[in-house]
DNA sequence: CGATATCTGGATAAATATATCCAAATATCC
DNA sequence: GGATATTTGGATATATTTATCCAGATATCG
């Protein structure tokens, strides 16, 4: 019963889509927290894996918070992912020794093809374009959902 | 650390290769899990599986063992996926209540349009067109790997 | 019918992912 | 400097996935 992305995928994409696109200076993470609805306590994982992959800064202490390393018109769904849960390509056989190239077998070849074209989709889609339909996005999501 | 496909979708994919290589009537779990290296009490689960969603055929009993339920030029990944973990294409959105059509947001019609692409690329390829290059398939992976 | 081989399915264990709790470090404000 | 707000990180709890164990049902063979 997996998805394919991780919890923990959704929840670094939620908050660096909140982080694109608050004006302010910095979001704390419990700001983060509420208006993304995430456990505040699981988040500060995440946000501690964004912030050591260099995707955020963070500043502690009284007035302190997270705030985007890059403009969100430079960073990538792709990099997101993997600075916390990254897709794992098939480059050797899942069976038996390292095989090289070309040469996994047809279903491996399969899969990874499967994983290479999310990877693609996922290179070419920044966080800026995630920004702007308020949909799913904090409390506007039950606001106009019918 | 999540893979995109869980492991049970990896066996269920093999024990379905080595059904539709196999020249024999029927294959005993045990022969599946030698051959595909899969640990027989977690295979036996996944066959039993494939069995209920009518993807095999199963016969108890001395002699006994599984049968693919139809050619495996007119079987799908996608199916073989489906029938033990299927990929979940995001419908609602995740923060809230339900929101139909196109009223996902941004992030997650993005996420559903990977899903979807995969689920496309699965159900364009047959388990047929995944025999044949034994490599990672059984004990020939280890020979012929270098 | 008895012995054997096999699938079926329940119970349990181990590993991993997700979530929670809380103390310590650090920065700001007064 | 003291009070407060915040990140950081360790410890632990819960849920889910994966793996193992084993008894029961069922079929074949002699």
């Amino acid at each position: 019963m997996a998805a394919m992305l991780s919890q923990t995928t959704e929840y670094a994409l939620r908050a660096m889509v909140a982080l694109a696109t608050s004006s302010s200076e910095a979001l704390t993470a419990q700001e983060i927290a509420a208006s993304s609805h995430i456990p505040l306590d699981y988040l500060s994982k995440v946000l501690s894996l964004l912030s050591r992959a260099g995707l955020v800064h963070s500043q502690r202490g009284r007035g302190g918070g997270f705030q985007a390393a890059r403009p969100a018109s430079e960073l990538t769904v792709l990099e997101v992912v993997t600075a916390v849960d990254p897709l794992r390509r098939i480059k050797t056989c899942p069976l038996g020794l390292p095989v090289h190239g070309e040469n996994l077998c047809p279903l491996h070849r399969k899969l990874d093809d499967a994983v290479r074209i999310v990877e693609e989709a996922f290179s070419a889609t920044t966080i800026e374009s995630l920004v702007g339909g308020t949909l799913c996005q904090g409390e506007t999501c039950h606001a106009k959902a019918v």
